[in-house]
DNA sequence: AAGCCTGGCAACCGCGCGCTT
DNA sequence: CAAGCGCGCGGTTGCCAGGCT
C-alpha cells in the first residue's frame, strides 16, 4: 500500500524550523491541540507537511520535554529496557522512552546511537545483542582458569538451589495448598518459578569482572558506606539465603550478587523481586532476615486489599512449590502465564521478577554468574562504565524507588505483553 | 588563522499498522 | 474485502559547533 511522502507538495518547507514557526505551531495547539496534524498546518499558517509539525512538536516544542544531560538513572533504564526489549523483539524506542516521560524516543535513540552503544562497545559488549564479544573474557589462561571456577560456582548453585527446594517443598507438604494443581495458573507458574535464577547479563558481568575489578576489602567497605548512606539498603538473593549459615566466603554464590553498583536502595516494603519466586535474603548491615514472606507477598504488595489475604497467596506458593519441575519453559508461556495469573487471581498489579523477559534460551546457554570480588579493582575512570553496569544489575536486581517501582515494572510488562500479542500500541 | 575532522542532534524519509470508507 | 488515509516508528541524513592539525 503505501502511499507518496506528503512533504512532496510542492511549496512546502523542509529543514530547520525558524523561531518564527515554531511559535506558530505552540500557539495554534496551545489554544486548539494538534487535532490531524494533516489539516494542522494550513490552520497554524504555516508551510510545513503536517509530518513536520508533528515532529517538531514532539521532539523540541512539547512542554513536558526534559532536556539536557541524562541521569545515571534515565542511562540505566535505557540500557535495562534496551537489554530487554532489544533481544526479543523489534527494538520500540517510544517503549523506552514510555519509562522516562519528559525523554522523547528521539532523543533517546540518538542518545543510545552516540553515546551508549559506544561505552559498551569500549566495554567490549555488543550493543546489539547486549551480550559480551568473545575476546572480551574468553582470550586468556588466566580466564579459562576463571571459567573453571565459574562452571564450579554454577554447580554449587545449581546444588544450593535443589536443596532450597527441596526443603521448601518439604515444608509445603506440610500444608494444605489452596491452589488446586490442575489450574492452568499454578501450572505455568510452577514452570516460571521451576527456572534457576540465572541473570540476564552474565556476559556483561564477566566482562565486568575482567576489566573492571577491585580488592574484595574495598568492596566491602563501599558497600558498608552505601549502606550507611542508606540504611534501606539490602543485599538480596536466594542463594544468599542459602549460604547464610555460610562462612562469609566471597567466593561463594552470595557475592555474586553484590558487584557495585548493584548495591542500591531497595525500601524495607519495596516490592522485592527475586529472580524466581523463590526465599530471598536481605542483609542490612549486621542483620539478615529471612525474606521469605516478603518475596511471595510481593505478589500482592502492590495491589493488596481483604480480598486476597496473604493466606491465599501462601497458598498459592504452597501449590507452585509442589508442582516445580523443570520442564522447557517458552517466553509466550511466560507471559501467558503471567497474564493468566493476573486476570484469574485478581492480582492486577502482580510485579514479575525482571528476569522472565530474558529468553529462555537465553537462561539455559548463560553460565552461571560468579563475581569473583577478589579481582576488584574499582578506579575513577570506570564511573561511567559503572553507571552501564548499574544497568545491567539492575535488570534483575531492581534497585528502584518504591514509588516507582510498582508503575516501573508494571509499564514494562504491559509493553512487553502488548508486544508480544502483537498489538500496536505506541 | 584557516581548513579539516568528528561528534551530536534535529529533522527527514520510508515503511507498516490500524482505522475508515 | 480492498483501497486509502492518518499516524507513529525506526533508520538515516545532513547541518553545525567544537576540536584538532
Amino acid at each position: 500500500m503505501g502511499r507518496s511522502p506528503c512533504c512532496e507538495k510542492v511549496g512546502l518547507k523542509k529543514g530547520p524550523w525558524t523561531t518564527e514557526e515554531d511559535q506558530k505551531l505552540m500557539a495554534y495547539i496551545e489554544e486548539y491541540g494538534h487535532g490531524s496534524w494533516r489539516a494542522l498546518p494550513a490552520k497554524a499558517g504555516l508551510q510545513r507537511c503536517g509530518k513536520s509539525c508533528r515532529l517538531r512538536w514532539t521532539n523540541y516544542l512539547r512542554p513536558d520535554i526534559k532536556r539536557g544531560k541524562f541521569s545515571l538513572q534515565e542511562e540505566q533504564t535505557i540500557i535495562q529496557l534496551h537489554a530487554l526489549l532489544g533481544n526479543r523483539l523489534a527494538l520500540q524506542w517510544s517503549a523506552i522512552a514510555a519509562q522516562l516521560p519528559k525523554r522523547t524516543d528521539n532523543e533517546i535513540k540518538n542518545y543510545w546511537n552516540t553515546h551508549l552503544k559506544k561505552r559498551l562497545t569500549k566495554l567490549g559488549i555488543d550493543p546489539t545483542t547486549h551480550k559480551l564479544k568473545a575476546d572480551a573474557y574468553g582470550g586468556s589462561g588466566d580466564c579459562q582458569s576463571k571459567n573453571a571456577s565459574h562452571l564450579s560456582h554454577m554447580a554449587q548453585w545449581e546444588n544450593a538451589r535443589l536443596e532450597a527446594e527441596t526443603r521448601l517443598v518439604r515444608e509445603s507438604k506440610l500444608q494444605p495448598g489452596s491452589c488446586s494443581n490442575t489450574q492452568p495458573t499454578c501450572l505455568v507458574l510452577n514452570k516460571i518459578t521451576a527456572r534457576p535464577s540465572v541473570p540476564p547479563c552474565l556476559d556483561i558481568l564477566k566482562a565486568w569482572q575482567n576489566s573492571w575489578s577491585k580488592p574484595q576489602q574495598q568492596i566491602t567497605s563501599q558497600t558498608t558506606t552505601k549502606a550507611n548512606m542508606d540504611n534501606k539498603m539490602y543485599q538480596h538473593s536466594m542463594y544468599a539465603m542459602m549460604h547464610s549459615t555460610d562462612d562469609d566466603n566471597l567466593e561463594s554464590p552470595t557475592s555474586t550478587l553484590n558487584f557495585p553498583g548493584t548495591m542500591l536502595p531497595i525500601t524495607t516494603t519495596t516490592t522485592i523481586l527475586n529472580e524466581n519466586l523463590l526465599p530471598l535474603t536481605t542483609t542490612d548491615n549486621n542483620t539478615t532476615t529471612n525474606m521469605e514472606s516478603e518475596s511471595w507477598r510481593h505478589l500482592s504488595l502492590t495491589n493488596h486489599n481483604n480480598n486476597h489475604p496473604d493466606e491465599e497467596l501462601l497458598g498459592e506458593k504452597r501449590t507452585i512449590m509442589e508442582n516445580n519441575t523443570l520442564s522447557n519453559l517458552q517466553d509466550d508461556d511466560i507471559m501467558v502465564a503471567v497474564e493468566a495469573f493476573r486476570t484469574s487471581s485478581g492480582y492486577d498489579n502482580i510485579v514479575v521478577p525482571p528476569v522472565l523477559f530474558t529468553t529462555m534460551e537465553e537462561l539455559s546457554s548463560n553460565d552461571a554468574m560468579v563475581y569473583d570480588s577478589s579481582n576488584d579493582n574499582l578506579g575513577a575512570e570506570h564511573e561511567e562504565n559503572l553507571a552501564i553496569m548499574n544497568g545491567y544489575g539492575s535488570i534483575y536486581n531492581v534497585n528502584l524507588e518504591e514509588n516507582n517501582n510498582k508503575h516501573y515494572w508494571n509499564s514494562i510488562l504491559n509493553l512487553v505483553n502488548d508486544s508480544l500479542s502483537g498489538s500496536s500500541v505506541f
